[in-house]
RNA sequence: GGGAGUUUAGCUCAGUUGGUUUAGAGCAUCUGCCUUACAAGCAGAGGGUCGGCGGUUCGACCCCGUCAACUCCCACCA
């Protein structure tokens, strides 16, 4: 068989991944190995597969592969979110282009084009996981709106609403006026905005709406003019001196003459503005603080979608932001405003729709967090839940120990109904049906259920839909019914799961609430390890964002440079535990891996049909492969306890630069060099089947971090009798540290003849003749003939005293001079020597300064004395040989 | 305003109870090579007073204090 020369990803990839679905190699049912689970966050129906995802995932199936090589049932569950605000505005959009407007359907109407929507393009996402490679069990893919999954989700609201949990009250809350629904709070997102303050007039009138003089006005600072026809005070600090003269008076609101009472309160700053504050308790959090304190009247001045209502009296219908700059007008025209200034503050926008968040007064369901949260903080901060980094826990404390109750209702229709019906009388009934609502209607009443089949009236269900963390926070066991089909088999096998892996962003929309959920419906967490990965930026550090354009097409990276290239690269630059700065650099040096081990191949398959008669088990005596043999083996032992020890830890970067660095520079740059024949030589068949070994093996290390070409060039070594996806690692052995040993001095002898080389200028294909002089002759028998093929040396020799006219290189205690034809050039031998010693020299001036410390020696352990003696002894040798060739040299 | 984190080579980062030849890697850079696996490559090299200052210690990239810069999270100052 003809190998390209480069390795060509496409076919390949498709190719294998059909072959694993085909033998259900993903696919998990409980058995009697032990179990590990992740659930896959479940992405947005409306989402398309970016660089946040991908690296999300490729972290997930390194870890499922990589549990199921060790022989655990590794079972990764897939799925999708509903994504209630998100979802319905995208169907929203969908209509408008149709022409048709939501407010002319009905809700179930709408639904139907919802569910259309969801079918058409709610499962891309998952489609395009498949590309990167991703090894879930398909079958098991969730949806957060499937029919147990949604009765799951009311039962859960009933049962908290039974406790007491869950309650309905009218409060302030953030209203998005373009969705036209409440947000919570950790959907609103706070930033820098530029505005502008402005100082307005409030002319003054006693109780008898006679107007005070001396001017009569008072000023104050707001950033919000467009609510002054929600005024329902003026607030001072009763210990402001400017104001004590206006305590129980009155203002008039300016445009609509309203008279309003100024108040006192500490919570006015004096040294803000002109310390005279405008309270619109309809319209600000903390006014509406106020408003209850001192029993202010609330004057509603906004529609739902932001525009002024009949109570504003001016401007009706008008955008809250319209109107602001047409109230601006007037009142300067009118001359009420004092001046403008400039002012920065911090704004909220909504999440979804980047809107500015409307503060509104209205009825919501909430629930109670406090006795949900007490379980969920003791298992992070007890580690029965480990954080991975560990810095999350402290920001996890601080919410939890703060956290408030969360409004759980949404004013939309795409979601989970919320199962709570209304009488004549706004009696509310919260029941898992319809039926069940009528039933506890009828028996508070006291009314006689009227006969079967007679069409019970007189009740109507809330309109709102549930907040979509609402049902993501039941996820981890929920996808194996967990709560709709209690102590099932499945739960029982699967639950907690092991790992999840996510966004830190959401660590309290989701990871605090599945914790809560667990402990709560499972009395048990729901996960074992959370692993926040970081956020991926851009080249410059920027977030990807669609309105910057700087996210670039995934599936069009995988295309160009192959889906183990891409998973190599998001891995690399990716730290643990910090952001990452996307580059594609790096997915052209996992291209170029790619490339390396392909060629790799390439030359083990040239060996191949080159095997040399002789019989097994008489290795050929004289060609040093065996030390390389040796070596390569202990070297893989010692790497793949490092890879288990930073897989443990989940420094997954790292393993992966590990196996990189053991694949390319210890297998490619010295082994195969080691151990590859002359030109057209043939092989020895124990060193070739030793090398398929190890080969193989390294195709395993590598296969959960690039599962494709590993399977190929595994599959292209030799026939198998197992795809490399299933195939189970071996016990990790222990390394012979003697033999390490001397393949590290092995690398540097022959790194220094050849540096030594180069900086001589002796050309690559000019032989050399090399003549060793140590005391350990026998230490180089066995490596002496690799150190010739390593740096082109036509014979070695041992000597015991220097040889004149060489190039004089020194490595540890031994010396090594390299004849050769060129002319030397004695002053740069010369320099050179001169510098190591002086290099040689201050070091050992370091070294002895340290052990003449008298308090060292007594204070420091005895090993790290000895340690020093040790380098003192060898740095004074090394000078001892450096001054024997510079003499020589003359 | 409160809290957390970061600062090590041109860039991105390692550096595991303070002592392992006066700090490591990848990428980038420079030099020499089209050597019959791979120029998407090979062989080498250069590059850092570990953010500043002070302290503890025989010894500090590591511990403590302080200052500076940057990042993130939380919070109702109009």
């Amino acid at each position: 068989m003809e190998l390209s020369k480069n390795f060509i990803p496409t076919e390949v990839e498709a190719k294998w991944y059909q072959h694993w679905m085909d033998k259900g190699y993903f696919k998990s049912t409980p058995d009697e190995r032990e179990p590990y689970t992740i659930v896959m966050p479940p992405p947005n129906v409306t989402g398309v597969l970016h660089m946040g995802h991908c690296l999300n995932n490729t972290i997930q199936d390194i870890l499922i592969r990589r549990a199921r090589m060790q022989g655990k049932n590794a079972c990764w569950v897939p799925g999708t979110d509903h994504a209630s605000i998100a979802t319905e505005a995208k169907v929203v959009g969908m209509l408008r282009e149709r022409g048709i407007a939501k407010s002319s359907l009905s809700r179930d109407e709408f639904l139907g084009y919802a569910w259309e929507w969801k079918e058409k393009y709610g499962g891309i996402i998952l489609q395009q996981l498949k590309k990167l490679g991703c090894s879930l069990d398909w079958d098991r893919t969730s949806f957060t709106m499937d029919e147990d999954y949604y009765q799951s989700v009311i039962k859960v609201f009933v049962a908290l609403h039974n406790k007491g949990s869950i309650y309905r009250g009218k409060r302030m809350i953030n209203w998005d006026t373009k969705a036209k629904t409440a947000l919570s709070d950790e959907e609103v997102i706070r930033k820098e905005t530029n505005q502008k303050l402005y100082y307005i007039k409030y002319n003054l009138v006693d109780s008898n709406n006679t107007p005070l003089g001396d001017g009569g006005n008072i000023i104050i600072a707001t950033v919000r003019p467009e609510t002054i026809m929600g005024d329902t005070a003026i607030c001072v600090n009763p210990n402001d001196d400017r104001f004590k003269h206006l305590h129980g008076k009155f203002a008039v609101v300016p445009l609509i003459n309203r008279r309003i009472p100024i108040i006192t309160d500490d919570y006015v700053t004096m040294e803000f503005g002109t310390g005279a504050l405008k309270v619109t308790p309809a319209h600000d959090m903390n006014d509406n603080q106020l408003g209850q304190k001192h029993g202010l009247e609330v004057v509603d001045i906004f529609d739902e979608d932001g525009t002024l209502n009949v109570d504003a009296q001016i401007y009706v219908g008008e955008d809250r932001f319209t109107a602001r700059k047409k109230i601006v007008i007037e009142l300067e025209e009118k001359g009420f405003v004092e001046k403008i200034e400039d002012y920065t503050s911090e704004v909220g926008y909504s999440e979804r729709t980047d809107t500015v968040v409307e503060p509104r007064l209205s009825l919501q369901w909430w629930v109670s967090m406090k006795e949900l949260s007490t379980p969920a903080l003791k298992a992070v901060m007890e580690e029965e839940i480990k954080f991975y980094p560990p810095k999350f826990k402290n920001l996890y404390r601080h919410w939890m120990e703060n956290v408030k109750d969360w409004c759980i209702s949404r004013q939309l229709w795409w979601g989970h109904r919320i199962p709570a019906w209304y009488d004549g009388e706004g009696n509310v009934y919260v029941a898992e049906s319809e039926k069940s609502a009528f039933e506890k209607y009828f028996a508070q009443q006291g009314i006689k259920p009227p006969p079967q089949g007679e069409v019970w009236r007189g009740l109507f269900q809330d309109e709102d839909c549930l907040d979509t963390w609402f049902s993501s926070w039941l996820w981890p066991f929920e996808v194996f019914k967990g709560y709709s089909n209690p102590d099932n088999t499945e739960i029982k096998y699967y639950y907690p799961t092991n790992t999840l892996v996510t966004a830190p962003e959401i660590i309290f929309f989701w990871v605090a609430r599945m914790i809560m959920a667990g402990y709560e419906y499972m009395d048990a967490k729901p996960f074992k390890d959370v692993y926040f990965t970081g956020i991926v930026r851009d080249k410059q550090g920027r977030k990807m964002s669609k309105s910057l354009g700087n996210s670039p097409d995934l599936l069009a990276l995988i295309e160009l440079y192959g889906a183990d290239a891409v998973r190599f690269g998001i891995m690399v630059s990716s730290p643990a535990g910090n952001d990452l700065m996307f580059d594609v650099a790096a997915l052209e040096q996992g291209r170029n891996f790619n490339n390396k081990l392909w060629n790799a191949l390439r030359l083990v398959k040239m060996w191949e049909g080159r095997q040399s008669p002789i019989g097994i088990g008489q290795l050929a005596t004289g060609n040093n492969e065996q030390f390389a043999i040796d070596w390569f083996e202990n070297r893989m032992n010692e790497v793949k306890a490092t890879v288990e020890e930073l897989m443990q830890q989940f420094r997954l970067s790292e393993a992966l630069k590990t196996v990189y660095s053991l694949i390319w520079d210890d297998f490619c740059s010295w082994y195969l060099e080691w151990i590859k024949p002359g030109f057209e030589q043939p092989i020895h068949p124990d060193v070739y089947n030793k090398t398929v070994n190890y080969f193989e093996d390294l195709m395993q290390l590598l296969h959960p971090f690039m599962p494709f070409i590993s399977e190929e060039i595994y599959q292209s070594l030799k026939p198998q009798s197992i795809d490399l996806c299933v195939a189970q690692y071996s016990k990790i052995i222990g390394k012979d540290e003697a033999v390490l040993k001397q393949g590290e001095l092995l690398k540097n002898v022959i790194s220094a003849l050849r540096d030594a080389r180069n900086k001589n200028q002796v050309k690559p294909k000019e032989t050399i003749q090399l003549f060793i002089q140590t005391e350990n002759e026998k230490a180089f028998a066995p490596i002496e003939n690799i150190i010739a093929k390593q740096i082109n040396a036509s014979s070695i020799s041992y000597c015991n005293t220097a040889i004149a006219n060489t190039i004089v290189v020194a490595v540890e205690k031994d010396k090594f001079y390299i004849e050769a034809e060129i002319k030397l050039d004695a002053a740069t031998l010369k320099s050179d020597l001169l510098k190591d010693l002086a290099h040689q020299q201050s070091f050992l001036i370091a070294v002895q300064k340290k052990l003449s410390n008298e308090r060292f020696v007594q204070n420091a352990k005895p090993e790290v004395i000895e340690l020093e003696q040790k380098k003192q002894a060898d740095a004074a040798a090394r000078i001892k040989t450096i001054e024997e060739s510079l003499a020589g040299l003359i």
